[in-house]
Formats: C-alpha cells, sequence, structure tokens
DNA sequence: AAATTAATAGTAATGATTACTATTAATTAC
DNA sequence: GTAATTAATAGTAATCATTACTATTAATTT
C-alpha cells in the first residue's frame, strides 16, 4: 500500500526528534536544509498521513471556525466528534491545578482550557 | 468612544441568548432575519471587539496555524501568550474525569484536551 | 528491464478572517 | 433643531493557512 519515501522518512524522523511542537511551515524550513526541493503540499500530506497512522499527533483542538460564547468566564466544554456541536459541561473549574502546574514548572499559569471529546447522546443513538 | 449602533446590539443579544456556540458565520445568518443588509465584516469587527470588552468568548485555543507533535499520545500541554511556545506538561492524564462527565450528562466521553496558558519562564524575566 | 502506480513538485483553488474605503448615522456643538 | 464631527457600516479586496490538482518522478513488482 504504502511506499517509503526519503520525504516521509525525514519528516517523521524530524517531529519525533524535536519537542518545539513545529507548525507544518517550521517542517518544511527544517527539511529543505536536507531536501532542497521538497515541496510544503509533500509537507502537509505527510504530516496528515502520519498522524492517522497514530505515530504521529496534531494540537488543534479547535477546527478551522471560530466559535463565540456568551459566556465570558471561563468554563469547560464537550464536543461531538460526529456532529461537531459544543456544549457546555457543568462541572467546576479546577483553580488548584494552575497552582499545581506553576509550581511545577515555573511558568506563570494565567488559566487552562479544557474539552472533552466523544460523541454527543443523539449522535450515541444514530446508527451508521 | 464607542457609539451604539442596532447591529452590534444586535450580535450580542443573540449570541448572549443562545448556548449553540455559533461560529461568525452563524451569527451572520442569524442577523440577516431582522437586519437583511448587515454585513459579515460588521459581525467579524463586533464580535472581536465586544470578546475584547468581556462581553462574549471566544473558543479558540489554537490560534490559526496547527501544530504537530511527535508523541502520539494524550497529553498536556502550556502554550504561553507572549511568545507562542508550546512545551509539554508532565501531568498524568485524568481518566476519572472522562467517567465523570460521562456520567453526569449521558455522552460518551473518548478523551480530553487540556490546555495550560500564562507566560513561560524566558517571557516573565524578559521586561517590556 | 519494463510495467505499474504511489509519491512528489509545483501551482491553483479554497475558505476563514482581516484590511480597506466610500458612505451612513450616532453624537456633540452651536 | 441643524450643522459638524467622526465612529460604524456595507461591500469589496487582500491575506494566509490549508487542500486540491496534475504532470512527472521513482519505488516496487513482474
Ligand atoms: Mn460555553
Ligand atoms: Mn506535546
Ligand atoms: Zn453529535
Ligand atoms: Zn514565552
Amino acid at each position: 500500500m504504502f511506499r517509503e519515501s526519503k520525504q516521509r522518512e525525514a519528516i517523521l524522523r524530524f517531529v519525533k526528534g524535536t519537542s518545539s511542537h513545529p507548525t507544518a511551515n517550521h517542517v518544511h524550513e527544517e527539511m529543505r536544509k536536507e531536501i532542497p526541493n521538497i515541496s510544503l503540499g509533500t509537507v502537509y500530506r505527510n504530516l496528515k498521513l502520519l498522524k492517522r497512522e497514530g505515530k504521529i499527533s496534531e494540537l488543534d483542538i479547535a477546527d478551522s471556525k471560530s466559535r463565540f460564547d456568551g459566556n465570558p468566564h471561563n468554563h469547560y466544554h464537550f464536543r461531538c466528534e460526529r456532529c461537531g456541536r459544543v456544549f457546555d459541561v457543568d462541572e467546576p473549574v479546577n483553580k488548584e491545578i494552575d497552582k499545581r502546574i506553576a509550581r511545577k514548572t515555573g511558568f506563570k499559569v494565567s488559566h487552562h482550557i479544557l474539552e472533552f471529546r466523544g460523541l454527543c447522546r443523539d449522535c450515541q443513538s444514530s446508527n451508521e
């Protein structure tokens, strides 16, 4: 099914070897150092393919369209992976965890964003 | 400083009154029902302005560029709001919370995404 | 070595968002 | 109330990340 290519090997090697969480463009720039004419399309295609294969992951969280919320206060959400709807989750915000992370890392933590993923009730019952 | 406009009032009223977490386009479609020639630019401008004023919020989480990760397993991140860098957070993934949310909501929760926000060490020390 | 076809390079298209600009309308000054 | 001021708008153009397309290249099989 899949054929090997030096482009894909190099992309996987680089992404596996860095903790910089690079963007597609960053990966492309890095790749050009060893494969000068590698195309940006190849980088995108292989990042997506390697993700599908479970070899790497993507920090997407939201999809391309931003969503707005009449509630200006921090709260948690659930996003259905099938229908895309976003629901509020009535769970108290854990302020302690920000302090713990701040202590452990030395970072100044102002807040955190927590989003649950899965299937909403409608999408569980609908078959296919 | 700010003048009132029926467009901005209508946008705020709608976003405050729904729990659908609408996209900018969804807001625009809804607005056209009462202000038929309202422009999409006006919707975007006012959503951003209302967010700045703290009256609504945005479920952005990531910025426009997606980032990739050589670690394919679920783990937590810290994103610096000043320099934009993303760091791994060495905190065990809380699997219990998924079960609790599933019990409370009836949703099928497959996983959750947790991202801390604030200032990294470098950006705390750099003045200005 | 030839045939097959997955993968690539390069470019065009897409789609959400932002920028621009002439016009409209809310507010202020008289 | 009317004119002056200028923030806000409508409509359109530009931007930018990502995806789609297509002729060519190259990995694999026969
Ligand atoms: Mn919400
Ligand atoms: Mn990571
Ligand atoms: Zn659903
Ligand atoms: Zn920083």
